[in-house]
DNA sequence: CACTTGACCTGTCCGC
DNA sequence: TGCGGACAGGTCAAGT
């Protein structure tokens, strides 16, 4: 799913919902998708408090009172959803019909407060995780370590951005952009929607981008996103906020997922290729290949 | 080190 | 309607 404004949105949801809750129970379906030891989840998990949600990059990280943390990814098909007993409109009601029941088919996690709310990791491709560790080691864990700055940083500057592509000149610049030692939270969507904004193609290799396109991408990307998380992130098919709800940013989409329509800019019939080995959406007419 | 490709999974869609 | 293959928001490990 989830790029950086998918888990924001789901970040500050989980904000709003979990802090002061007290973990009751955990249960998992496959070790794979939170492979912790069943003392470590008694001992730091079971009667610990929810302090706070942060995110950094595309992981999310629920903080404990026994600084211990929740670490979790939600990879392509992942989903944190909450949900209170009293979410009910109530027996009869015509909109308690529309919520799906959970668990479901693809629930991995379900952990249970002790007020009787439950918050389910779903994920139907079981390639996200979620893991419990002590809060002062997240930091240090190899993903932490190497993860490029976080592009909407106040403190990130359009020359630092335009400096981290030195090391992938010899690559395609869309690849360069998903790559998250780059820069954080980018993936496929946000990749194509912010090569389009500064018109630049996405196999144009990065030593043939022209110095000042890094600083018009750096604002297209800072621009997307932005959008996107004021727009509750892109629902392209399972993304779910906190609450269960869709985002809507592919309404606002440019290109991704639009091949065959017109470019919104020349009115040229946008197409989808492949490049760095992902589904590429672009305007043949606005991004040249140099 | 930089770069590319395949692997990890399940579900859906498209062409025959 | 059934079946095979390609493809789907992301990382990783292993290869060159």
């Amino acid at each position: 799913m989830p790029e950086l404004p998918e888990v924001e949105t789901v970040r500050t949801g989980l904000q709003r919902l979990l802090p002061g809750k007290m973990f009751k129970t955990a249960a998992s379906d496959t070790p794979k998708s939170f492979p912790n030891a069943p003392e470590d989840v008694k001992q730091f998990l079971i009667a610990s408090k929810v302090v706070a949600v942060r995110r950094r990059a595309k992981v999310l990280m629920i903080d404990l009172s026994t600084d211990h943390t929740l670490v979790i990814h939600l990879k392509m098909t992942g989903q944190l959803v909450f949900r209170s007993p009293t979410v009910s409109f109530g027996a009869g009601h015509p909109s308690d019909s529309l919520i799906n029941p959970l668990p479901d088919k693809s629930t991995r996690v379900e952990f249970s407060f002790d007020d009787g709310s439950k918050l389910f990791f779903n994920d139907q491709r079981k390639f996200g995780w979620v893991r419990l560790m002590p809060t002062a080691e997240v930091p240090n864990i190899d993903f932490m370590k190497k993860v490029g700055p976080e592009p909407l940083d106040d403190r990130f500057t359009a020359a630092q951005f335009t400096e981290r592509f030195a090391r992938r000149r010899n690559t395609t610049i869309k690849a360069a952009i998903l790559d998250q030692t780059v820069v954080a939270g980018v993936g496929n969507i946000y990749a194509d929607e912010s090569l389009w904004g500064a018109k630049i193609h996405p196999a144009t290799l990065v030593r043939d981008v022209p110095p000042k396109k890094f600083s018009q991408l750096f604002t297209e990307l800072q621009t997307v996103l932005r959008l996107s998380i004021e727009k509750g992130g892109s629902s392209n098919r399972n993304y779910v906020d906190a609450e269960g709800k869709k985002g809507s940013y592919m309404k606002f989409a440019r290109v991704f997922r639009r091949e065959g329509q017109a470019c919104p800019r020349c009115g040229t019939i946008i197409e989808k290729t492949r490049v760095a080995g992902r589904g590429t959406h672009f305007c043949p007419h606005c991004q040249k290949l140099v």
